[in-house]
Formats: structure tokens, sequence, C-alpha cells
DNA sequence: AAAAAAATGGGGATTAAGCCTCAGTTAAAT
DNA sequence: ATTTAACTGAGGCTTAATCCCCATTTTTTT
């Protein structure tokens, strides 16, 4: 057990980045915290030698995202504890957080002290049981009972692409287009691109 | 002008709202700082006497947005000055919120000095020059340039409901859905409800 | 009072979307 | 080796969306 905590927060937000920062350098434990905007930003920070503890990464950001910055955390630094942050609170974004190997996931609906119980957690025991953890991750759920080429159809859909112009992109007909869509639509249980669009933008799917 | 100042934090995100609230808190010249999640909350505060110098109002809300949390302060509070914070620093966003009566504008991706910066130049002169405010907000831009109905059309629009079911709604015909349609589709440039509800959802409008 | 903007809605046309069934092929899993 | 899931695509149909044109009435502005 270590008993001074280092941490890197990453967030687009300068805002709640330097605020969080400023929170977390509050608690007695944590000795100091840096802070990057963007998944690429923070890794270059720990190839320069600055690698904390542990690393609190936004899911939605620019250049690379909380996902992909995760796993790259995991792969190239796997001593680095990492919690994900995020505005969408569903158990899509959950299960694909811990499918990243994420150790902990924390709602930004969640207290201070939620992050901080995690973070203390992580540092003493390695573990934290997250109390989104429980959130039915076993049943398969909406996006992830897509297959690959149901969900590159997606986001062509969601790009507004016309049948006719996914077709193209993907160089098959059109009737394969819409059989992908028949079944996307079945499987998400809607009946238009549009509600589609609205239930990719506000759960944060792309 | 006043050495002390009290503020309140309204954002229905937890961590950032206590996040935000300690990282103020660290300013010597502010000295209290109250925080409720949403605008009804904040108001009630408001009534029962916790009443600030400055409030500082997030934009996206539920139960009560921001552009109406700043208008309820304005006309029952007309002594609060009142900051407000998006994550979307598009133009719309900018003159909606100067338009609720807003004493200043703040994006999520400011910096904390720009924040404190405004929350002192309010405090002190009660005024505030926003380095968002020169954004040419003299022409009319994107759906500002839509008219009432046109606005609500598009509000249907987006909340996937066919011609008929709009037209139902509104008690006109519909092809005088069609009509305010083909004006909405002309006036902000796109050809498809999806393009609509995409440029909708990524840029806050609803 | 005159002009401009907004709201209304009819006619009519083309295109795209949505929905269903059936069926062959390929790839993965047991 | 056989079942299962995924990918492929055809035919055909109905409805909704998109895009023109036009005209009238109401409201607002000048």
């Amino acid at each position: 057990m270590i008993n001074t905590i280092s941490i890197a927060v990453c967030d687009d937000h300068t805002l709640f980045r330097k605020s969080l920062q400023i929170a977390l350098n509050s608690f007695s434990r944590i000795n100091y915290c840096i802070d990057s905007s963007n998944g690429q930003e923070l890794l270059d920070e720990f190839e320069r030698g600055a690698v904390p503890c542990i690393a609190l990464v936004d899911l939605k950001m620019p250049v690379m995202d909380g996902y992909q910055t995760i796993k790259c955390i995991k792969s190239k630094f796997p001593a680095i504890k990492t919690i994900a942050m995020s505005s969408f609170d569903n158990e899509f974004s959950i299960k694909k957080t811990f499918k990243s190997g994420a150790d902990a996931f924390i709602s930004k609906n969640d207290n201070l002290e939620d992050i901080y119980g995690a973070i203390i957690d992580l540092a003493d025991n390695g573990i934290h049981i997250n109390k989104w953890a429980n959130i039915n991750l076993s049943n398969d759920i909406l996006i992830d009972c897509l297959t690959p080429k149901e969900k590159e159809v997606l986001k062509l859909l969601c790009r507004d692409l016309s049948y006719h112009q996914i077709a193209d992109e993907m160089y098959i007909s059109i009737k394969t287009v819409d059989r992908h869509r028949d079944e996307i639509f079945k499987k998400l249980k809607v009946q238009s691109r549009t509600s589609l669009v609205i239930f990719a933008l506000t759960n944060g799917i792309f």
C-alpha cells in the first residue's frame, strides 16, 4: 500500500478537467495530478515518463476516444489503473468500458466521493467493485447484438447516407444494405433512421 | 465593490458541479458557493433566501434548461448576475444565451481563469466583455432565421414524427407541414431530416 | 396605406424509405 | 461433418419523404 497516489485526468473540457484536478488535489492522499485534453496527449505524457498510479479517462473525446485510450494504456502501461468517466451511464457504455480493460466506471452524475472511493480502492487493493458493474452486463443489449456489417451500416445510416451511397461505400448491393437495415431496426426496435440517429447520438454510440 | 463574492453553480453533472465548486472556493475572493442540479432547484434555493451575487448556469439541463433558468432569474432576481456555461460554443447557443438575458457566456473548453475573470468583472463592474461576444452575433445564422412555426415543425421533425403526426399535433394540413419543412431545409441547407437531427443534437439546439 | 413576411394549403411528380418473403453462399462454431 | 449464424441479393409492394409549382389569407412592418 502506497500512501501518496498520483493521478492523471484526461478530458477535453478544460473547465471540467481543471476543476476536477483541483478537487482531487484537495484529498490528502492524492499528491499530484497531471492532466491532458485527449488520449494521444495523455499517452505522450506517459512516454515522457510522467506515469501516474491511476488514470481518469473521459470516454467521449476528440482525436482518440476513451475506449481506445484505455486499451492503449493497458497494453503499453499495464501497471496504471484506469477509471472511465462518462456522461452516458447506459449499459452499452459500461459494457464497452469494461471490455476495453478499464478497472472502474464512474458516471459524471456520481459524487466526488464515489470517484475518490474508486481511486482509493484501486490504489490500495488494485480492484474496485463497481456500483455500475452489476447493471446486468450478462445479457446482450442493443448495439451489442449487431453483427459487424450491421454496425457498419448503422454508422453510415447515422451519417445520413442513402442506401445507394451506403451500397457504393461497402461494395454490396442496395438490397443487401436494405436487409441489414431491416435487421438493425428489428434488433434495436425502431422504425426509422431518425430514431436511430437520436438513439446513437443521445447514447454516445459514435 | 464587494470583496467577498458568493456564487451558485447549477449543472446536472454532479462530478462537474462539485469539482467546480471546490475549484472556485480555492479563489480567495469567493467566500462561498452553493450548488444545485437543475434550474428549478436553483430558483427554489433563491426563494428560500440563499441569494448569491453570481449564478453559473449550465445550458443543457433536465427539468428546466439554462436559457429558461436565466430568464427566470433575471425577472425574479434581477440583482443576480448570470453566467451561462455550455459545451456547445457555437453562434446559435451564444446568441440565444444573450437573448435570455445572461451577463456572460463561458465555454466548457475555457480555462478556470476565464470563468474567474468573468466573475470578478461582473462583481466589480457589473459587466464583462465576453471573448465570445464578438463572434458575429450581428448576422442571422441557422436556426435563428426560422419563423416560430418553422421552429415548431423542426422540433417535431427531430422527434421523429411523420408529417401526418405533425399536422395533427399542430392542427394544420400535411401540405402546410410540408411547406414549412421545405423552408427549413432551404434555410438550414440540408436535404433530409436525418441531417436535421444530427445538426440539432450535435449543436444542442433542443 | 402599402409592402413585406408569415402562414396556409392545393396539385402533382419523383425518389427514397420501409417492410416482407424467399434463397443461395460463406464462414464459424460444435 | 453438420448445424448455426452471417452475408449476400432478388422481386415486389406500400407508404412516406422530398421537391417543385402555385395561390390565398393573415400578420407585421414600414
